[in-house]
RNA sequence: GCGCCCUUAGCUCAGUUGGAUAGAGCAACUGCCUUCUAAGCAGUGGGUCGGAGGUUCGAAUCCUCCAGGGCGUACCA
């Protein structure tokens, strides 16, 4: 039992005893040190109810209150009814000491044991590379699923696209246009067509492999299929060296060929939901309380994607996953609103559907927003940005910001004053524990040795334990909420306090006792710190 | 017009789901290396939390309205 579980408890036998129901117990972590561990709005939230000052209820609860030696020591009322618990320190130093245990197991929990989730982002259609807007959906969406993967899911990182339709006959066509070039052709290149330097590339390997002879080929076929391989093979490269993989990539295509689109729309049709206008098959969203009806069939032909990604959420739905999560940019936010609706009239549970939007990726550099087009080529890709400032801080970057806002990215900043990036406080501090270890080793003392905990009680030192133990209800925090920078912005301040306490307490001194327990503190900061450097997909450095 | 997101220190952003005196990093200024990594620490200055109402013991946080910015609002994805 925990200190909280304990505090909950107690709390939990009061309002029994009172005969009360219908009120949740908060417990929270008070800002400043003079509040104790834990405090309680419970008095307060009971004052209406029970018709009293809130601070006479506390002192109440107060009096029913059992402390116990090795959980609450000390209870005390405070300003308008708050009631701060304070810890005995037995249980502080216990959680310590399970850190020691626990090691690379620390933070992990069973919270979501035996749930499977799904998770679906960047799904860049094979076009171009990958670019910095890419990246944030990437980054946040692989952190998302170490997170998941720390409170049990079982993971599928999927990858959708469509290597079909109009961008891709623009694809070939730009990439056939620029093979004749290379031939000696006069050409007029439309400025709607792929303008990047990668194209010229592909069109330079195809002029390699074949010569000329497809001077007078005038299907896209081979020029569009090299240029997608081409293409695809670049995406996967710059997702590796991001430091993860997906696990399926799936085409859009094979929804068509398994009959799946047909399926949606014969299952939309027979709920009266579809019609036939102007020669296109439209959607009735309007009978489903929108304010416009939609197109799932073009009169081309063509479905819009609308139509696709309904059938696609239908089938992640039936492969049974407990929760699907979709990762999208703010420019795809009108379409799931649609898509939802038409799964939801399909009869499918929705809810365990969650659609996470992230905001833009502005980019400045030298002053100037940049803006990123794939399709016009003034962009910078994600592998341009990785040569120029690492993964790490390409990563830290990504995840240290709230996903709804939007991530001002100064380029400039980033490549020429790496040095002041934050990522590399939170490294060094893992950095500068590992050679006091190795110094203590130098010297003859063992790191692991058994060591009286008990004995650490400067501020510094009850600050840093403290935080520590946050660590797992900050990784539950950060997943159950989708927020990776809640454990970026956990890891800043745990390195701050690390700092603090290097500076004033010396490590390795003459108290044999003292370096022991600090050696034994310093090793449960290295732990945590790698371990959340290591959900976050970034690298603890053992020097610097 | 309508929908989603945003507005907190000069700049970039946190703020534990409604709590106690609103925080950090840059930038500016001042100190601290003979001792485990100075990529560090300590200190100073800097605020009408966009504005106005409302909800209640209590609001940066929830509701309404208004103002600014971003992204959408296609038979593009």
């Amino acid at each position: 039992m925990t200190i909280k579980t304990y505090i909950e408890q107690e709390l939990q036998r009061y309002l029994k005893e009172k005969n009360i129901s219908d009120i949740q117990i908060v417990l929270q972590h008070p800002k400043e040190e003079k509040f104790g561990d834990w405090a309680s709005n419970l008095a307060m939230q009971l004052a209406r109810h029970l018709k009293k000052a809130p601070r006479e209820i506390a002192e109440d609860i107060k009096a029913h209150f059992k402390l116990h030696p090795d959980f609450v020591s000390k209870i005390e009322i405070a300003g308008p009814g708050f009631i701060n618990f304070f810890s005995s320190g037995v249980s502080l130093y216990g959680e310590l000491q399970s850190i020691l245990e626990k090691g690379q197991e620390y933070g992990k929990s069973d919270l979501a044991a035996g749930r499977t989730a799904q998770v679906e982002f960047v799904s860049a259609n094979p076009t171009g590379p990958l670019t910095i807007g890419h990246g944030r959906g990437a980054v946040l969406g692989d952190t998302i699923c170490r997170l998941l993967e720390a409170v049990g899911y079982q993971v599928t990182r999927e990858y959708y696209f469509n290597n079909a339709g109009r961008q891709m006959r623009v694809l070939g066509e730009s990439v056939r246009l620029r093979y004749l070039e290379l031939l000696g052709q006069s050409i007029d290149f439309p400025d709607d067509y792929y303008q990047g330097e990668y194209i010229r590339e592909i069109a330079r390997a195809i002029f390699e492999e074949k010569g000329d002879a497809l001077r007078d080929e005038s299907d896209i076929t081979y020029f569009k299929d090299k240029a997608e391989e081409a293409i695809f093979t670049d995406i996967k490269n710059t997702i590796r060296r991001l430091g993860f993989a997906f696990d399926v990539f799936y085409n859009e295509k094979s929804l068509y060929d398994e009959g799946k689109i047909d399926e949606v729309i014969a299952a939309l049709r027979e709920r009266g939901l579809i019609a036939e206008r102007e020669g296109a098959v439209w959607f009735l969203t309007s009978k489903l309380g929108f304010e416009q009806d939609r197109v799932f069939i073009k009169s081309t032909g063509e479905p819009t994607y609308r139509l696709p990604d309904t059938a696609y959420h239908v089938e992640k739905i039936k492969r049974g996953y407990d929760l699907i999560i979709d990762i999208f940019g703010a420019d795809h936010i009108a379409t799931y609103p649609d898509v939802l609706a038409a799964v939801k009239a399909l009869g499918y549970d929705v809810s365990r559907i969650k659609v996470l939007i992230n905001q833009f990726v502005t980019l400045t550099e030298g002053g100037e927003k940049v803006k990123m087009s794939t399709r016009k080529a003034n962009f910078v890709t994600l592998d341009e940005l990785m040569d120029e400032v690492g993964v790490d801080v390409t990563r830290y970057f990504f995840l240290m910001r709230n996903m709804n806002s939007h991530l001002n990215f100064d380029l400039t900043l980033a490549k020429t004053q790496s040095d002041e990036n934050p990522v590399y406080y939170i490294q060094y501090a893992h950095a500068r524990i590992c050679s006091i270890l190795e110094l203590a080793r130098e010297r003859g003392i063992d790191p692991d040795a058994e060591a009286q905990l008990s004995s650490l009680t400067a501020g510094e030192e009850i600050n840093l334990i403290k935080h520590l133990t946050r660590f797992p209800a900050t990784v539950e925090g950060s997943a159950v909420n989708y927020e990776p920078h809640r454990l970026v912005n956990y890891l800043f301040e745990l390195a701050t306090l690390f700092h603090k306490f290097y500076t004033v307490c010396r490590v390795i001194s003459d108290n044999k006792q003292q370096s022991l327990a600090r050696l034994a503190l310093i090793r449960a900061t290295r732990t945590v710190i790698a371990n959340g450097l290591n959900l976050l997909g970034i690298s603890a450095p053992q020097h610097m």
